[in-house]
RNA sequence: GGGCGAUUAGCUCAGUUGGCUAGAGCACUAGCUCGACAAGCUAGGGGUCACUGGUUCGAGUCCAGUAUCGCCCA
């Protein structure tokens, strides 16, 4: 037992002590090793594996809300007796991670990433990861989180590493990887590739150029140039085509037949603006088709135009991408820079495509010199003045205002180049045919379809479908340093300059007798299955096996171990093979993560104890970019899921409804609050806002240092370097001070009031459990005999049977907020509200307390094993002080209590203590609390004066209710004279009737004559409202003949009940 | 443009398979410092369940449409 000195129950402070808890106990938890998860355990295991945070930075209370979540049920679990791992760990996060430290570099030494070196940068991000782990690390624990640390990992660390190359080897091996030359999004500030999910669209203000191209010797009849317009006019330097519907006629025609369905089903308001917009169609074909079938036939000819300053020229063709609906009718095409114009140039493969941009952003030697080294921004000014002076472009009539929708890059938040790279991919589709093989996505559809992977709540199963089933190949390449770095070794000196430098002449030579031997002893190790070979080609699909010379030179070496010295060395001998340069999408290795945190590739004991795991728990966000990974991967390296379950859970937003996050500067740390409010509150109250469909909207608020009051967070103050307290006109600081002078003010902590709920609940709990301590004095354990139970304890038992029921049902179908709101009411309602306030009148009475005490302990012990896992530190600081008072607990057979309440069992439902009857009764006693109470408050009578009343009921009621008389005196103070049916009420008495009794309450010097009759009326007003609508409903034959029977009855009893208290009331008036 | 979700008290949210005289916390009003708790206790006020139709004996709940908002995908 960790406290071993006795306790002074009355130095117990009357408000809990969060710090103080959880600093007690969190360290005796980890030491104590209830944390620890064990391959020999025999108990059946749940694991579940953290989502890893990315060590970019702190965490957030989205962070919080997951990993609470994660936590809650981690514990329960223990506590039912599983052999429990949650596996914690970090992201590597490569292009976000890489993105700050770089923002931080630049920032402070002025030095950007080849300053350093990659070796350099690397190291520099290490030390960042060394920082940010720790303090993530840190913060989960001060949320109390139960990982099991000795097994922390890292996305980037060897054992991961291990994983990462394994499964490339087996994918490249498998051509599943391949290398091809794809349009990418093209971050020209991180000069990286980003994927489609790393991007976002912003619409911003632009305009819409009309550029006219001439036609190139025009036969008789024929235009002498060809309008086209774009929002881009500066990549008209790589166009190289400009295209016309193949059968404008029929598009029109589709166009207009589409306008009409919809004019039909349209309402009235959108009527008008369809019906114009089919004029303009008709107007068109009337106008252009003409021009466009002319334009077709040239196309068809094979004319071309001239392509403006550059002096190409480019071929007119047919293509369905240009729309004879929209603008002049045709398009210009520039494949390397957009990725419609790429889908063109797959279909016309002979218009080829001109990569125009260097990796920065600046124009490369495909453009004309004056062009050349200006970024995109500076060459659209450079483009268009010359259009105009050329004559292509009249700025006076072929410029249009338009609004763009434009791509950024989510890391750098600068706008996305389109970009021809050559890129590392991941097939997603079929490798060839059959049943046998199906492709990777797949077999994670597959999963999700027939009930392996069950995602909760399902709607989301759709997304995740959706998204697979365009099968589209997941660009693995990154062009960071940060990361696993590709597996693959290619000739490095194929450029003919490095092979003719005079001083490398001798080295050169040395290659071209190396590169026979070396392709003999590739074939060998490829046949060992130590290296995969193929040749670079775009489609992925053709691989040649034989190594011809030829092909060999472009040949592609994934090598399968990182500790294969021998191959490393002889490949990297001389330079001649060298390593590519990019590293993989961080995804790739979180992809891994169920499986490589348990030692796979190695056949651990680990992970056949552990995987698959039991459920994963996450943001919605990423269910495609992980979670869909995750599946594939599992099945693809162990055949198996790596989890049955998944559960999104919501997200929290701030109080305008809009995402938290700390650019915005409505994020709010969950350090801020477990500081304020307790990790306890923190979690009691995520739990109890985790509902199923919702998403938690949390208004924020600063909390001033120097007078802890609370302002209100605004659009407007939430970006600001230093607010001030309307409160003590105090200044404090935010997370966006920079100067000196706003630094110097105190830090300004951003919470939220929302969490108040968890804290004074947890307050509630604690006073309570005060009360039960002193009141456990003298406490011995011994078995309850039912017979010995009071009706208030068979109450709270059958109370205390059904919640741990819905409770336990509740988790186990990730309820949470159902399960935290029961708990809290009862927690709250029943059992401090009436049961501690009941059993005051036993502890006065000393030949009562021994079965009060026992029922109390009992309860307390089994309210703390169901809290546990929402509110670990209070439960057990709670559970600790029990054990000093009362060692051993429970009703049929007491036995001494766990050591810890994070091992006591889970309680079970005792079905012998369900008893609806006894709640029932016991709500009446209830009923006639509150009635007497109201009485007391409408007649305006001193809390402290006695008061006299009975109760008109029928006898088995007056017989329930005269033994709880010492109850009614001693919480309302209030006599109960006389209960049943006989009860006359006297003169100056107030009454009320309340679940089929009438209360009356003698209220002498009190009573008002007139405001009793008003009060009577009006409730005598209200009741016969009832009745009539319920008479109603009962007379219409309808309802009675087709509603079940049981409504029908339930209806009558009500009616009947109705007209029993409108009698009582008309017999009150009658009195009075 | 497509998909998903939301709209219930001043605020933040519950409301299971339709049976409701629609609940909770905060805020508000009135009273209470009685040995667990003022982060509390007691009582109270406050809602045309976004709108329009439909199905049904019966709709906050199911269906269709409208409006507004949010998220995801193109």
């Amino acid at each position: 037992m960790a406290s071993a000195e006795p306790i002074s129950l009355s130095d117990l402070p009357s408000q809990y002590d969060h710090v103080a808890a959880q600093e007690k106990w969190y360290p005796w938890w980890e030491q104590r090793g209830y944390f620890r998860a064990e391959v020999d355990d025999p108990r059946p295991p749940f694991t579940i594996v953290i989502p890893p945070p990315n060590v970019t930075g702190a965490l957030h209370l989205g962070h919080a809300l997951n990993n609470t979540l994660q936590d809650i049920l981690c514990r329960l679990k223990r506590m039912q007796g599983y052999n429990v791992l949650w596996m914690p760990g970090t992201d590597h996060a490569g292009i976000a991670t890489q993105a700050v430290v770089e923002r931080r570099l630049l920032e402070e030494a002025g030095q950007s990433r080849h300053d350093l070196g990659r070796d350099g940068l690397v190291d520099r991000i290490w030390d960042w990861k060394a920082q940010y782990e720790q303090r993530i690390l840190s913060q989960l624990r001060q949320l109390g989180a139960s990982c099991d640390w000795q097994r922390t990992r890292f996305t980037l660390d060897d054992q991961c590493a291990r994983a990462v190359r394994e499964t490339f080897f087996q994918l490249f091996a498998d051509h599943k990887i391949y290398r091809g030359q794809r349009l990418v999004n093209w971050d020209t500030f991180l000069q990286t590739a980003v994927s489609d999910d790393e991007v976002f669209h912003d619409p911003v203000p632009g305009h819409f150029w009309h550029i006219r191209y001439p036609v190139i010797d025009p036969q008789a009849g024929e235009p002498q140039s060809v309008a086209i317009a774009t929002t881009r006019p500066e990549t008209l330097l790589g166009d190289t085509a400009v295209a016309v519907h193949p059968d404008p006629a029929a598009e029109l025609d589709k166009v207009v037949g589409e306008l009409e369905a919809k004019l039909k089903a349209a309402p009235e308001k959108e009527q008008e603006e369809i019906s114009a917009q089919l004029a303009a169609v008709a107007e068109r074909r009337r106008s252009l088709l003409p021009q466009l079938l002319q334009l077709r036939a040239m196309a068809v000819r094979g004319v071309q135009l001239e392509l403006p300053l550059t002096g190409r020229t480019i071929p007119l063709i047919a293509d369905p991408w240009a729309k004879p609906e929209l603008g002049s009718g045709c398009v210009k095409i520039t494949p390397a820079h957009d990725e419609n114009d790429y889908q063109v140039w797959q279909r016309n493969a002979s218009i080829g495509a001109i990569n125009i941009m260097h990796p920065d952003g600046t124009l490369n030697e495909n453009v004309p010199e004056k062009y050349r080294g200006l970024t995109m921004k500076q060459a659209r000014a450079a483009v268009v003045e010359d259009l105009a002076v050329g004559g292509f472009y009249d700025p006076e009539t072929d410029l249009e205002d338009r609004e763009i929708d434009l791509a950024h890059s989510d890391r750098s938040k600068t706008p996305i180049e389109p970009y021809l790279a050559d890129q590392w991919f991941v097939r997603m589709g079929e490798v060839g045919e059959g049943p046998d093989a199906p492709g990777l996505a797949q077999s994670a559809m597959d999963a999700v379809a027939d009930g392996r992977v069950k995602i909760i709540p399902h709607r989301y199963a759709k997304g995740y479908q959706d998204w697979l089933g365009e099968k589209r190949d997941w660009p693995i390449g990154r062009q960071l340093w940060w990361g696993h770095r590709i597996p693959v070794w290619r000739q490095a000196a194929r450029s003919p300059a490095m092979m003719q430098d005079g001083k490398d002449a001798e080295l050169a030579a040395l290659r071209q007798r190396r590169i026979p031997q070396l392709r003999k002893l590739v074939q060998e190790w490829a046949a060992a299955g130590r290296v995969s070979v193929a040749t670079c080609d775009a489609s992925g699909s053709g691989r040649s096996p034989l190594l011809a010379d030829e092909d060999f030179s472009a040949a592609l070496i994934c090598v399968r171990s990182a500790d294969d010295q021998e191959v490393l060395a002889a490949l990297q001998r001389d330079g001649v093979f060298k390593q590519d340069e990019d590293v993989l999408d961080t995804w790739f290795s979180s992809a891994l993560w169920p499986h490589s945190t348990l030692g796979w590739p190695e056949e651990t004991a680990e992970l056949k104890k552990f995987y698959p795991t039991s459920t994963l728990i996450t943001s919605r966000d990423i269910i495609t970019l992980w979670v869909a990974r995750m599946v594939l991967t599992g099945l693809y390296n162990l055949g198996e899921v790596p989890f049955p379950e998944v559960y999104i859970h919501p997200k929290i937003l701030d109080g305008y409804g809009e995402t938290m996050s700390k650019s915005k500067g409505n994020g709010v740390d969950p350090l801020d609050v477990i500081e304020k409010f307790g990790a306890d509150a923190l979690r009691f109250g995520i739990a109890y806002l985790t509902t199923e469909t919702q998403d938690v909207r949390m208004p924020v608020e600063f909390v001033c240092p120097h007078c802890q009051e609370t302002i209100k967070q605004t659009k407007k103050n939430r970006v600001l370097p230093r607010v001030t307290c309307d409160q003590c006109g105090g200044a404090f600081h935010t997370q966006w001070a920079r100067e000196e002078a706003d630094l110097a003010l105190p830090r300004g902590a951003v919470t939220s009031e929302r969490f108040e709920l968890g804290r004074n609940f947890c307050n509630k709990l604690w006073n309570a459990s005060r009360f039960a301590l002193m009141n456990l004095a003298g406490y011995q354990a011994a078995p309850v005999a039912a017979d010995q139970l009071l009706l208030e304890d068979r109450w709270l038992l059958s109370r205390l049977a059904a919640v741990t029921g819905e409770v336990t049902q509740a988790l186990a179908e990730y309820r949470y907020a159902d399960a935290a709101r029961e708990l809290y009411r009862f927690a709250w309602d029943d059992f401090c509200s009436f049961y501690v306030e009941i059993s005051k009148a036993r502890f006065a009475v000393p030949a009562r307390r021994a079965v009060a005490q026992r029922v109390l302990a009992h309860t307390l012990d089994t309210l703390l094993r169901l809290l546990h896992p929402m509110i670990p530190f209070l439960t057990e600081e709670v559970w600790q002080l029990l054990a000093t008072v009362a060692g051993a607990r429970g009703l049929g057979h007491p036995e001494p209590a766990a050591e810890s309440v994070c091992i006591a069992p889970w309680p079970q439902v005792e079905p012998s203590h369900i008893d609806p009857q006894i709640e029932q009764q016991f709500s009446k006693f209830q009923a006639v609390i509150g009635a007497v109470r109201n009485i007391r408050t409408e007649n305006k009578i001193p809390p402290k004066k006695e008061i006299y009343f009975s109760v008109g009921c029928d006898k088995p009621t007056a017989d329930l209710l005269q033994p709880m008389k010492n109850y009614f005196l001693f919480i309302a103070g209030a006599h109960l004279q006389d209960a049943g049916g006989t009860v006359v009420s006297s003169l100056r008495t107030a009454s009320k009737v309340v679940a089929g009794m009438a209360v009356h309450v003698s209220i002498d010097d009190f009573f008002d004559g007139e405001a009793e009759k008003k009060r009577l009326e009006s409730e005598q007003a209200k009741l016969a409202k009832y009745d009539q609508s319920l008479t109603g409903k009962l007379g219409n034959e309808n309802f009675v003949n087709r509603a079940p029977a049981e409504v029908v009855q339930a209806q009558r009893d009500k009616l009947a009940e109705t007209r029993e208290q409108l009698a009582k009331i008309e017999t009150a008036l009658a009195e009075l």
